[in-house]
DNA sequence: TATAAAAATAACAACGTTGTTAATTTGGAG
DNA sequence: CTCCAAATTAACAACGTTGTTATTTTTATA
């Protein structure tokens, strides 16, 4: 491996010259840190970033824990997030272990930050743990614990949801994300739901908030042909994710309609891919890159001052596309 | 943070000594070094990596790439891989980005060897890249690469599956498994299925090879219904992975029929999910523990020894449970 | 042309380890 | 007790950087 003192021979000067030219340091002259760049390109010079890491006291790494591999939306947000804190400089290690070990194992390796994709059960893990003074960042977990957070404000999402469409005429609404497990964070939009046809005055005689079981593709096909097939269909569902939303399509397609002609689709979750489905789908939510941004933000404040805690709400967007439309032109 | 010299101060020697009580040296009397060692403990010791990597000239840290995070089976197997790999000493870094790229970035970050799970595509892009010195693993992808491999001889499981099901005096055997996109790997599954069923003489009316969009649960439950509806259903099914199981499943339920009395079932995949199914579940494939011992086994001999290219080949055993039965017991 | 100031470069210490070599203490034999 | 070898511990160099201080070279001024 290269290091600055075989450039600083070939080139004749001394490696503190090297490291500076290579740092672009104004203490040293056009001329010669143009030699000494060029020969470093030239010896496909990579620095060491273990004794980067010893004289800076940082480790350059930052731990992401995601206790269930499972919720496929956030992986986009994660790699996203892995690419951001590249640009930044910084590497990510992600462990899908539980929240305890995983912090153990990051500990140990003594990274920069930690940023928790806490699943719904593991809040109570969050008190006792970690003493030490890494700097903790939590995602959607807002309230539940003492460390800085960015949080999604999940009831206002469904809520635009609503007005958008009550805006479009609606009147019979269906809600399509309430799984058996308990999840707070289905929860929140489940109530913002309710409270918001309330509010707007919506009387539905068919409970329209599905039960089903998980929060998968087939979830939502199911629970699609469910309200296709009640005896007065709703003209307009929310979805509460994505995977859902496709699982309805399909089972709208399959039964022949279509969308947004026979009812009006909004799909919680500010995905690219939401413009990709068989219809363009007019979502509610954060937008990828806002959280990315918030997030990086957060966390690189955090690394500079790790007292600075704070609770950062995202607020989400409607971004309305071909999936939903007025309520008088359905058939 | 608490170094060495910390603990030398408080315990009255040299921190050289300190060094070798904390790697357990035989160079230092039992007394001291139990000394050392509660001192440390005392003042909650974590040696500085940064500082170990740049004396070991190692990084510790071992690359993961892995293009697409979809394939559900791949991380369970990840998080397996990253368990074992800590518990000997390394970090994994999860890179989710294409290859090159991915790549590009670890060899920055010098990890001590790159393992790539490569997806059906990609194998153009393992040409040219990398001319460097990290030892590089490449899984199901043997053949293809000029790298050492672990890989697992998928025709053979389901050949096995075949037997099994044969053996039960099954004639009638679908296979539900053959996705639209172009992916050697199911490929080399339906070649074999094809073979076998004709050495062991089987003559199916229908075509046993259900065509079908993907790979997921919904796939499977469609694929479930198609075989369920027609005139003559088969007395057995191989699925060619535990999403599509799932999704079968779910279509026979919903038929009111059960596994294995109306239909036997072999799945493709080596979990310990499969026995927790609604029906323990007879598979085939090469156990998610034994691919972690190979790949780690020969990471680790990689890095000994990065010229020791190698080529493993995993052959997969059949658990045989309750979801298979003898034909002639089927109504 | 000597000389101070400014610019450029070189030398050095430090970061926290490990491994090697040097120094000290201990124990045993004569 | 002395002295030598063995056991134990201390000192030191090295790993590849960065940042600070010292030295050299250049430039401008008198």
């Amino acid at each position: 491996m290269v290091t600055i003192k075989d450039i600083a021979e070939r080139a004749g000067v001394s490696f503190s010259t090297v490291s500076k030219a290579l740092r672009d340091s104004p203490l040293v002259q056009h001329k010669t840190k143009q030699h000494i760049l060029s020969i470093a390109k030239d010896m496909d010079y990579q620095p060491n970033i273990a004794a980067r890491n010893l004289v800076s006291k940082k480790s350059g790494a930052i731990g992401i824990v995601w206790p269930s591999i499972e919720r496929v939306a956030l992986s986009s947000l994660i790699t996203k997030l892995s690419e951001e804190l590249e640009k930044q400089g910084y590497i990510t290690i992600l462990l899908i272990n539980n929240i305890e070990s995983s912090i153990e194992t990051l500990r140990r390796y003594q990274v920069d930050a930690i940023l928790i994709f806490g699943d719904r059960d593991s809040n109570a893990s969050y008190n006792n743990l970690n003493q030490m003074k890494i700097p903790i960042l939590t995602y959607g977990a807002a309230g539940y614990t003492p460390y800085s957070t960015v949080d999604v404000n999940r009831g206002q999402a469904i809520r635009l949801a609503v007005r958008h469409l009550v805006g479009l005429g609606h009147r019979d609404i269906a809600y399509i994300g309430k799984p058996q497990s308990h999840d707070p964070l289905q929860t929140v939009k489940i109530e913002a739901f309710r409270d918001e046809t309330i509010r707007q005055g919506l009387h539905m005689q068919d409970d329209p908030i599905i039960q089903m079981k998980g929060l998968e593709f087939h979830d939502g096909y199911i629970a699609g042909r469910t309200i296709l097939e009640r005896s007065t269909r709703p003209t307009a569902v929310i979805s509460g994710g994505i995977d859902l939303t496709r699982g309805i399509l399909r089972a709208v397609s399959e039964h022949g309609l279509t969308i947004p002609h026979d009812m009006s689709v909004v799909s919680y979750d500010n995905l690219p891919q939401m413009e990709d489905l068989e219809i363009p789908m007019t979502m509610v939510g954060v937008a990828i890159s806002t959280m990315t941004t918030a997030i990086v933000e957060t966390i690189l404040e955090l690394i500079k001052d790790p007292n600075s805690i704070r609770t950062v709400h995202l607020e989400p967007e409607l971004v309305v596309r071909a999936s939903t439309t007025y309520e008088n032109s359905l058939s």
